[in-house]
DNA sequence: GTAATCCTTGACGCCGGTGTCAATGTCAAG
DNA sequence: CTTGACATTGACACCGGCGTCAAGGATTAC
């Protein structure tokens, strides 16, 4: 299939396929007029790619999994480094989200002080 | 004082400095060889903008704040502004914090399936 | 033939808050 | 006078993942 399909199926734009490429994530197929031709298997590196980008990772964060699929494997995290990456976005998140939560505290303390009447509820998340 | 004695007691850079007045959050008297020239309102501002953006603010969150300090007003939250802002941030925080919760859940998820041996402990925020 | 779609590469724009360099002016100390 | 520490404005660089426009070639439909 030619570039328009393949991103009409994966749900992106044209623009980030090309962007995949250049980046080293997906190759392409050359048809004789220029055109890239993709396979199935390049839908299936681009799926893995676009859900790993919705849980927040980079595509730097993606390559092993990328390459994890091009070895073969079922699955993008059936390899050592998949896993590794995994472990450090983890991490990652938890700082985040403790950052997030010290913040949070911090605001709503700094609110109650200007605003004594207005008591920050929700988040409750103890 | 000069912007560089500024900088310095405030902590924050000259150019940071620089940025915020172009950005009209502050202003400063020139002296008559083009020198900027600030008072001690003047640090109490950039004080203010420092610790509202190190808790994740854009300086266009800050302006309320530092609008309600020039008001003559002790402290920057309260102004009715300032407080409409601290309630929007807490929106968004816990927006953030949401979406990095159901994110870390899903990385944990696949992290578990990937290798069932890597039990990811941490973050136990019940 | 020509219009309508598709494809190509190249390159600027965006967002926020600076870092950093450039080229130049100011001023006090030696 | 010279050095050095300070100041000025201006402008490019960065980061990430694209959006979007430009200018053109390819292919299909009619």
């Amino acid at each position: 299939m030619r570039i328009g399909e393949l991103a009409r199926r994966a749900g992106i734009s044209t623009r980030a396929l090309r962007y995949y490429e250049q980046q080293g994530l997906i190759t392409a197929r050359r048809a004789a007029n220029g055109y890239r031709e993709y396979s199935e298997d390049d839908l299936r590196l681009v799926t893995e790619i676009r859900s790993l980008l919705t849980v927040g990772f980079t595509l730097e964060d993606a390559r092993p999994f990328v390459a994890c699929l091009r070895a073969g494997h079922a699955s993008g995290s059936s390899c050592p480094e998949s896993v590794a990456v995994y472990r450090r976005k983890l991490a990652e998140i938890d700082d985040e989200i403790r950052t997030l939560l010290a913040r949070r505290a911090e605001v709503a303390a700094q609110l109650t002080t200007a605003c004594p009447g207005c008591l920050p509820r929700e988040q409750d998340e103890k």
